[in-house]
DNA sequence: AGGTCCCGCCAACAG
DNA sequence: CTGTTGGCGGGACCT
């Protein structure tokens, strides 16, 4: 429902609009606080997103990253079905077995094994299908949030490298670096998945020692509050700075957007697919001759020249729980209400004996 | 001045 | 055609 109006209008509307309060992470988190208890057992996207007071598109971004690591199923259309954290190490693990047999990544980009079809850009990662059920489940396009999902997490848990940036990982996934345009959107959609992975706590953010430059370390699942009764983060520490928000259904007060540019993106696409086309095939060649020692190597940045075989560096460490969300919830109504006041109450114990230091990471010192 | 990444257009499908 | 799904990338937001 495209809506766009609605309270545009705020009294003193400084300027209540505050992304943070939209992110995919927050969301993933207050869905997980919605379905993550015992009862529901069928969640509908619509529902999830009145629940959530967001748009139905955004429902579809979570849902899709979730399932790729087992935290819920597709049941039918319109239909998901709650299968917890607690599948997470186990998809994990299973991630791992395919990407190592696999043989992951690397190999740039070989087009004798690639999934895309006809006008498509290239996924130049070896994936070989699915795996869940040997069904035809997903013929659509290679899902590929889900898929850059997967593999996402393929090339941490295949490589050693404690560190990736998420460039790195765009190259990895898309085996030529050379395409601007490709991997600038491939950056756009890693950016959402770590989003969620961050409020997962799955990754965290950091800088590379070196490069300065942001990256992510995984953190794998080894300290969570493994399902119980606990939700990690319906967190919010103090109201960072602007209030608490104002508007309810997120489809409110949106930044205004010229919109115009419809036609020109058009003539983008169809020009794009068929550049990519071309420097996938061709960048075979240039992969080869573009030194890398390793057998078939993909140069991750400046951190892993390593082959991949060896994995696992449990690097783990309960860190900082990130409180993935140091955000108040923003898409609360009163289902939200409820919800937000028992896991608070359940967040607090959890974190009272959890947090050994802590300190509510303020984001600017 | 970039790094982030929300938002929603619209294509591809399903019915 | 209507309703679902979900690529994709413009450009607002946030350091």
């Amino acid at each position: 429902m495209s809506s766009s109006v609605s309270r545009e209008f705020e009294p003193n509307s400084r300027s209540l609009y505050c992304r943070k309060e939209k992110s995919l992470g927050l969301l993933c988190s207050n869905f997980r606080a919605l379905y993550d208890n015992g009862g529901v057992q069928t969640i509908g996207l619509d529902d999830a997103a009145s629940k959530l007071g967001v748009e139905r598109r955004r429902i579809y971004d979570v849902v899709n990253i979730l399932e790729s690591i087992g935290v819920v199923a597709r049941k039918g259309k319109n239909q998901y079905s709650w299968k917890g954290y607690g599948e997470i190490p186990r998809a994990l693990e299973k991630l791992k077995e395919e990407a190592l047999k696999e043989n992951f990544l690397i190999s740039g980009c070989n087009k004798s094994l690639r999934v895309s079809n006809e006008n498509e850009s290239g996924e130049c990662v070896n994936v070989k299908n699915p795996s869940e059920s040997s069904k035809h489940i997903d013929s659509k396009r290679e899902k590929s949030l889900w898929l850059i999902t997967q593999n996402f997490v393929k090339l941490f848990l295949c490589s050693n490298a404690e560190m990736i940036t998420l460039d790195s990982a765009a190259g990895a996934l898309l085996g030529d670096v050379n395409n601007s345009t490709a991997m600038r959107t491939k950056v756009r959609r890693l950016y959402d998945i770590a989003n969620v992975f961050s409020s997962m706590n799955l990754i965290e953010k950091t800088h590379h020692p070196d490069s300065r430059k942001p990256a992510f370390r995984w953190l794998g699942w080894g300290g969570q509050p493994q399902n119980g009764s606990m939700t990690t983060t319906w967190v919010f520490n103090e109201p960072k700075k602007r209030m608490f928000g104002t508007e309810i259904t997120n489809q409110s007060l949106k930044r205004m957007k010229a919109k115009s540019s419809v036609q020109r993106k058009l003539n983008q696409k169809e020009n794009m697919a068929f550049h990519i086309k071309h420097e996938c095939v061709e960048n075979d060649h240039k992969l080869e001759q573009h030194s890398q020692q390793s057998s078939k190597g993909f140069v991750f940045g400046p951190f892993l020249p390593a082959v991949m075989p060896s994995v696992n560096k449990n690097v783990r460490s309960v860190r900082d729980w990130e409180l993935g969300s140091a955000y108040k919830p923003q898409y609360l109504n009163q289902a939200l209400g409820d919800l937000f006041a028992h896991y608070m109450e359940a967040w607090k114990s959890w974190y009272a004996e959890v947090s050994g230091k802590e300190e509510c990471h303020h984001l600017s010192p």
